[in-house]
RNA sequence: UGGGGCGUGGCGUAACGGUAGCGCCCGGGUCUUUGGAACCCGUGGUCCAGGUUCGAAUCCUGGCGCCCCAGCCA
């Protein structure tokens, strides 16, 4: 039965993340007493673009199960490929990780400092006999190397001396050899059916200078050999990694075999996190932002850290996301609802609620004294009576939404129409009592109503009933702005069914709407700010906003019961 | 056709030989000064075939399906 402390439930606390495989490991490494007791993990990202919520997982994932066992976990830059890295990733994504809600202490580390040990374990190998410098062109290395179905044959250079390859490898570093002409590659087995283990390259040279080390180095470790031999350096205990590497554990554990690593660091993978409606390969992000399908790498519709940030998503939605989809080796896609759904969840404890009016209809009280103004108590978020009150002003012309009147009403339309009565949020009863119609269009352009003064702060002492409260802004105080509806970026849950990705782009996954009205008092907020605008969903101040000039991203819309019941009268006929 | 992984409701994820549970989505309802939130109810599942066992999602065998690997990328 249950003796090791399992719980039912699997709720293990900590991290945040449910009980997983990766635990177990763990459980088991602790209980046979492995690594002194210590979890060290670490995330090691190559700083060669933007962090996006694929990233966010592994974030998660690597700190979120140190935290639950007490250990500690590396930001580590992976920067062995100067020829594709940058130090302004190095930043962005030290950024991203801290918003995300992380801290590495005093432990950010870089590959690149290791270089020098690095190299002279590559010594040790050498003399150890267990690597060996190959003049084949990079062409021959791939003939030698064989296919999945054929063994590789033996490189002619494998067998040179330990004085003659230590020699050759010294030079190398000198700078004498140029690109490609050599290579310091393992010696393990040509004929293995990993083909990782078919003697791979270990150091190439690239007269290139690395971002960090200058010219100090022209040639540079490999994935595979700088990645155990760097855990081991930072004493990391489990290397958490995704399923694609799990062909090179072998690999990894060769090394650390080889050079007599004590207490050898263990390599787990895990399945990445794929999501719907949208893509996080790091080609088809840039082609989005290099062909201006979307604004740049902070488009909020994008699944960067930094589109995420600038959309208005809070970070514990993230992680919460994360946490709740778990960790194991099924490759799946997670259905992007449930992204949706954990941002609803965070906003609705935390966003403060207030009206906007998105597509205005001007509404005229006509029983409502002219120049009269009276204010309003509002609650700022029922879930959080902590939260506090607002005065809101109310005046004879106001505005509602457009959506929130119709001159036909379908049945279970609840709201305004001709001769009908709601609610105005936290004010009066109205009952529209004339539409006024632009005379060449037909449009409705106004709504002349009556209110009930008995109805003040929203009930009537009859006790009689509305079906529906609307939002509404004074339109004397009400301030002008512009709001960024966003949509998911593509039709498609798999962006790569049919025609290719970019065939299923949403044509509407950004919709920009101008002339909107929102409560006075806004235009004071930050940029970042969230808000639940009444009925609508959840939104906040895009960094482009100024006093003068407001602008919102929507986050995330509220569920939409109309929304959806019209769905169904429309499919219905 | 070599090797490495993975198959549980529509999508995720639990179960550690003993009642297939949870979240999302979906459907219905209660409540509501947000058609929000909350709450209640519901539909629906162990890839297939054998075997072991009192008992199998779990162990064994064999299929089938999907993913990854032939960079001097990570």
């Amino acid at each position: 039965m249950v003796s090791d402390g399992h719980k039912p439930d699997n709720g293990r606390s900590g991290g945040g993340l449910p009980g997983n495989f990766i635990q177990d490991i763990i459980d088991e490494d602790r209980r046979a007493g492995r690594y002194g007791g210590r979890v060290h993990t670490r995330f090691p990202p190559e700083p060669n673009g933007y962090l996006h919520i694929g990233h966010a997982k592994a974030i998660v994932v690597d700190f979120g199960i140190a935290q639950a066992n007490g250990g500690l976990c590396n930001l580590r830059f992976d920067d062995t490929n100067p020829s594709k890295e940058d130090p302004e990733y190095v930043e962005a994504i030290q950024r991203d990780i801290r918003w995300l809600g992380y801290d590495w202490g005093d432990r950010l580390y870089f590959a690149s400092d290791y270089f020098e040990q690095l190299y002279q374990y590559a010594e040790e190998l050498i003399k150890r006999g267990k690597a060996y410098v190959c003049d084949l062109s990079p062409e021959e290395i791939r003939e030698y190397r064989g296919t999945l179905t054929e063994p590789g044959r033996e490189s002619p250079y494998r067998n040179r001396s330990v004085e003659e390859n230590l020699d050759l490898f010294r030079r190398m570093r000198a700078g004498e050899f140029p690109d490609g002409s050599r290579v310091l590659r393992a010696k393990i087995d040509m004929r293995s059916p990993n083909i990782n283990m078919r003697d791979p390259v270990l150091y190439r040279i690239q007269h290139t200078a690395h971002h960090r080390t200058g010219d100090t180095w022209c040639i540079y470790p490999t994935y595979d050999f700088a990645h155990p031999l760097s855990d081991a350096i930072e004493g990391v205990t489990h290397s958490l990694c995704t399923l694609e590497f799990e062909d090179h554990r072998p690999l990894y554990n060769w090394l650390l075999e080889a050079l007599e690593i004590p207490e050898p660091p263990k390599q787990i993978e895990f399945a990445r996190l794929n999501l719907s409606h949208t893509v996080t390969s790091k080609r088809k992000l840039r082609q989005l932002v290099e062909e201006g399908y979307v604004r740049g790498w902070d488009d909020p519709r994008l699944p960067t850290l930094s589109g995420m940030r600038r959309r208005g998503y809070p970070p514990e939605a993230i992680r919460m996301f994360c946490e709740q989809t778990g960790v194991t080796k099924t490759n799946s896609v997670i259905h992007i609802s449930q992204l949706e759904h954990c941002v609803r969840e965070v906003l609705n404890r935390k966003a403060r609620r207030v009206m906007a009016v998105l597509r205005p209809l001007k509404v005229v009280i006509t029983n409502y004294p002219e120049g009269a103004m009276e204010e309003f108590e509002v609650e700022n978020n029922p879930e959080d009576p902590a939260a506090g009150t607002r005065r809101v002003p109310f005046t004879r012309e106001i505005y509602i939404e457009r959506d929130d009147f119709l001159e036909d009403p379908p049945p279970k339309f609840f709201r305004l129409a001709p001769g009908r009565e709601v609610r105005l949020k936290g004010a009066y009863y109205i009952t529209c009592q004339e539409v006024v119609k632009d005379p060449d269009t037909g449009d409705v352009i106004e709504l002349r109503c009556t209110y009930d003064p008995a109805s003040r702060g929203g009930e009537t002492p009859d006790g009689r009933r509305v079906k529906a409260t609307l939002h509404w802004v004074s339109a004397a105080h009400a301030r002008p702005a512009e709001v960024r509806l966003y949509d998911h970026l593509f039709l498609t849950e798999d962006p790569d069914e049919g025609g290719g990705f970019l065939a299923n782009l949403n044509p509407e996954s950004l919709k920009v709407l101008t002339g909107c009205l929102v409560e006075a008092g806004l235009e004071d907020c930050e940029p970042g700010r969230q808000f639940q605008f009444l009925r609508h969903g959840y939104f906040s101040v895009d960094p482009d906003s100024t006093q003068k000039r407001l602008v919102f991203n929507r986050i995330v819309s509220l569920k939409d019961a109309w929304a959806k019941i019209r769905g169904q009268q429309v499919k219905a006929r």
